[in-house]
DNA sequence: CTGTTAGCGCATTCAA
DNA sequence: TTGAATGCGCTAACAG
């Protein structure tokens, strides 16, 4: 591998003019920037990225840390993010947290000292403490998917609760009274805050909360199905079935039409994500929409701002969800 | 940030002796190491990894390039390889090539730039002399569903037309015998492969292939739909649809569904990959394994073994798929 | 406009 | 067992 010293001597100018040519500096001649660039091609050089990290202590890359890295919900989230921060020619080191709080930590460290410039962290296990804690650092980080109010200009969230509370109003305007809520696993803010807003919106028709109609899930197909089979097991009559989440609502319409129910005939059902599957299933699933790679992008955005002082944008902070009606819940006669 | 230098002081130390202890050398007396871990504790130190890695050229970071970051293919395949190289202490840097042949080449030489100690690519759009010759660098590369025979011993890859021959198959067995084929895009060696695959089959059981029950598709689920709106037009009969992926057949039967088709009453359907969402769905998908969580794993223990010599395992390259029976394919009478 | 000189934080000889 | 010295490849003052 050729070094810029070797660059230099055979350009027959000083390791610092090589330097310059490289980081576009303008105090160059044309004739010795075109006799280093020859060189430069003749050599095949291409610069060392780690010594140029260490000595300028700025690495071009952010590290960006996500639960998990497969999934309808993270995928798209790191496609944004990658392409923004690609455009502006930074590059993105990715790491998984497997919603896990030592997993979470060690990873965060890991991209610290990995001298990335700066931060895109979705956790959820770790404590808004010590998230507090680490915006002290000097890497700038900023956080998706989480409010904090201490923060606050760091976070890119969704109004999880209006999506919460949209979703049932849309099924109570439609006329059920009765409805089930299959949730997230409570631990997570967002499945919380979702829940907040189901109940919410029953208040505001005044429709009492039948807690014996909930099931916690995991926000995964499997725990849709699980929950699906407990309620029907309940022998306690609901006409219609709010999921926090596509996933787990897919699992538990596959479960009814299993079990001969008819979907949106026998049983309503609303999603929450609109992740791109449940397009083509039948029935189409109505659901709320969570704009998460808006959301990545913002947070790029955010970086190249904040970080490398591009993109000379506006950042939105809080993102508001919406309603999309498709095929999986019926009005009420 | 502290270094190790500040550390080295508090301690009274050198900084060679601190260097010893971070890297386990056993030549410190137990007094002086206990002391440096004091002074490392003391002083919230963390090796800065850039400077580790300039010193000592080895970066413990692997770079991973897949096509896309997002969807059920790559998802699965990213966490696998995250989880094994994490779990012997090693990370991994992701990047995405989007298909396409600049950028996957921008993205390789990104990589080997940051240092990685090893790659593992999916790349589609660059050659195969690319790729041979990018195997006379330094830096050791492992590719994923691509093979090639030069490097076959660096090739992890599942026998695409073998799947393509079974679900075809499968379907002929079923007393088919008018089948369309929706492939993938055919500037891709997986999507040549699987067509390849059905068409050996449609030769063993005497059956002619019907070139206009052709459709390239994109491997997308809205050219599962377009590929079967178009074959719907065609006013040809046929009984049975191949789809070369899962997405694509989800597409293609969701298209059905809305014209009022019934699956299988009416049309029977194959897909590929087998990836979780379609068990989901209903009918449930008939599909061909692809253990791409599997490869993704082997191309770990790959670099585990020949980049950092652990692992002492066997490295399977080639994989075999098998066939998935569900429910969206029927007999005919 | 260009060259010289110091580091960046750490690993690694080579002596002691 | 420990310390001093050198260099990894590059950037960034500071001179000239």
């Amino acid at each position: 591998m050729a070094t810029i010293y070797d660059v230099s001597v055979l350009a027959g100018v000083s390791l610092a003019t090589v330097s310059r040519v490289m980081n576009k500096n303008t105090n160059v001649s044309e004739k010795t920037r075109k006799k280093v660039l020859d060189a430069m091609a003749q050599l095949d050089y291409r610069p060392n990225a780690i010594a140029q990290s260490l000595a300028s202590n700025c690495s071009n890359s952010v590290g960006v840390l996500v639960s998990q890295l497969d999934g309808p919900f993270y995928g798209p989230m790191m496609t944004e993010i990658e392409a923004s921060l690609r455009a502006a020619g930074k590059h993105v080191i990715i790491a998984a947290g497997h919603s896990n709080e030592a997993q979470e930590k060690e990873a965060v460290e890991f991209l610290l000292d990995r001298g990335c410039d700066a931060l895109i962290l979705d956790v959820e296990a770790v404590s808004d403490d010590y998230l507090i804690a680490l915006c002290r650092q000097h890497t700038p980080i900023v956080f998706i998917n989480r409010y904090i109010a201490e923060i606050r200009e760091r976070c890119v969230y969704l109004d999880n609760e209006l999506g919460g509370y949209l979703a049932t109003r849309h099924l109570l305007s439609l006329g059920h009274r009765h409805i089930a809520y299959i949730s997230g696993p409570l631990f997570k803010l967002d499945a919380r805050q979702r829940l907040s807003g189901h109940k919410k919106a029953l208040v505001e028709f005044a429709v009492a909360y039948e807690s014996e109609l909930f099931y916690e899930g995991t926000f995964k197909e499997s725990s849709g199905s699980d929950g699906m089979r407990h309620l029907l097991s309940l022998q306690r009559p609901f006409t219609a079935v709010v999921c926090a989440n596509d996933q787990m609502a897919s699992g538990a319409i596959a479960t009814c039409l299993e079990q001969g129910l008819r979907v949106p005939e026998d049983l309503s059902f609303m999603g929450y994500d609109n992740i791109p599957f449940p397009q083509y299933i039948s029935p189409k699933l109505n659901t709320i929409s969570n704009p998460i790679h808006e959301m990545g992008k913002m947070a790029a955005l955010w970086v190249l701002k904040h970080v490398y002082n591009k993109a000379d944008v506006e950042v939105t902070n809080r993102f508001t969800p919406s309603l999309f009606i498709r095929d999986s819940a019926r009005r009420l006669p």
